[in-house]
DNA sequence: AAAAATATTTAGTCTTGTCTAAATATTTTT
DNA sequence: AAAAATATTTAGACAAGACTAAATATTTTT
């Protein structure tokens, strides 16, 4: 199959892809690797001819179809590491990333087929990224965490990510649950607090706490 | 750490000692790792730098006590794993092998800890070996196989590997349970089947299934 | 106790994935 | 639109871990 580091190469450039619009630069790969551009460049020549991405000199890579599914079946793969890891292995989802980018790496069909059964099919790890099929489709709507929102957006609460009951606690004081709705007034660029309205109560929240909660965007107010 | 390799030579070499009286002959390590005679030396002269072994040119290596130290703790991860496939994710215990060969190698304490506790701290892997403890102990009295058996020797039954309903229905038939008395009389040497007394009945058994019955050897007929 | 057979080591090569330094392209600034 | 800054690629080197072929040790056979 694909060397270890090929792996990575690919789920890195997935990651890009997502967001830039044009093709990923050799540098952005260099950096979230940590390797030197030089070494990209042999790597992404590499891929090209595998026929895992398209590559045009000086412009970039994306994934082409084939290279795009085993991204896909690698962030399958890590995330359900990471869902078992905090479920059931009692780690913190700070701590579960380093073991999973192991794991991610194991080669057998069966044992990551056996292990979704063995979780519950969960749709989404502990970070609320959403978990790719077998046969890599994502579901239609990923969950989204509060801290991804923009200045100005209407939201409803539809999850929490920290059980902890400091948490929880938290929560309550503040009167956010299931089903709570926000509006984003502002967002402090230094540390990412956010300042939302909740009914007529402006309050600030920390990017700690923002992560940790998962919405649903909604059009407006209503 | 240790890389890849490394490990696989140490485990190697481990499981090498446990029969040979003597030093590990570089022929026999390359016969279980599939790799030639010289790749064998270079990697000696490696482990005997960092001290994992003691090395004597000619007469083959032995583990130094670090050495045997992590061998016995990559052998605890696989069974382990091993241990996790079976029970837990529906493997078939001649399947697990290749999946545990790669998971052994995962590089986290908290991992295996919290594994072991998970699966309730098993000592006995599916194939009946013993899992090291933490420390790298083995428990005092390792489960054995009616395989592992020598012509003349006697033995009660004390578990069965394989779980399937076929297999219980063959030994129901045979009339062999948990605690029947067991003669080995003797063992072909070409399939190595095994021709037992069970009370005053001979019967004659597979390979395949002497490995699949734990006993316990007595001294006697009793 | 030589000769033959076998085992082990040495020397030199190859591949993978990385690196540095230098060359070349592209982009940004003036 | 040229100059300066930045990004990318090329060329050559290196370490790990394997290999082949040849040299040397040890063991077995006669």
């Amino acid at each position: 199959m694909f060397t270890q580091s090929e792996e990575n190469y690919l789920k890195s450039i997935y990651h890009l892809q997502e967001e830039a619009e044009g093709g990923v630069s050799t540098n952005s790969i260099s950096e979230i690797l940590k390797t030197k551009a030089a070494s990209v460049t042999d790597m992404i020549k590499k891929l090209a001819d595998k026929k895992l991405v398209d590559y045009q000199k000086y412009y970039g890579v994306k994934l082409t179809d084939t290279g795009k599914k085993h991204a896909l079946l690698i962030i399958r793969k890590h995330r359900l590491w990471e869902y078992f890891l905090v479920e059931l292995l009692n780690f913190n989802w700070d701590e579960v990333h380093e073991v999973a980018e192991q794991l991610e790496h194991i080669k057998s069909p069966k044992l990551v087929e056996e292990l979704d059964l063995f979780l519950g099919q969960p749709e989404y790890d502990p970070h609320g990224d959403p978990i790719p099929d077998a046969n890599g489709n994502l579901p239609k709507t990923p969950k989204k965490r509060l801290s991804q929102l923009q200045k100005g957006d209407f939201a409803i609460c539809k999850g929490f990510n920290d059980t902890s009951s400091s948490f929880l606690k938290f929560l309550a004081k503040q009167e956010i649950g299931l089903n709570t709705k926000i509006e984003v007034i502002h967002i402090e660029s230094f540390d990412e607090s956010m300042t939302i309205l909740l009914g007529e109560k402006k309050i600030q929240l920390s990017k700690t706490v923002t992560d940790s909660i998962y919405i649903e965007i909604t059009v407006n107010t209503l």
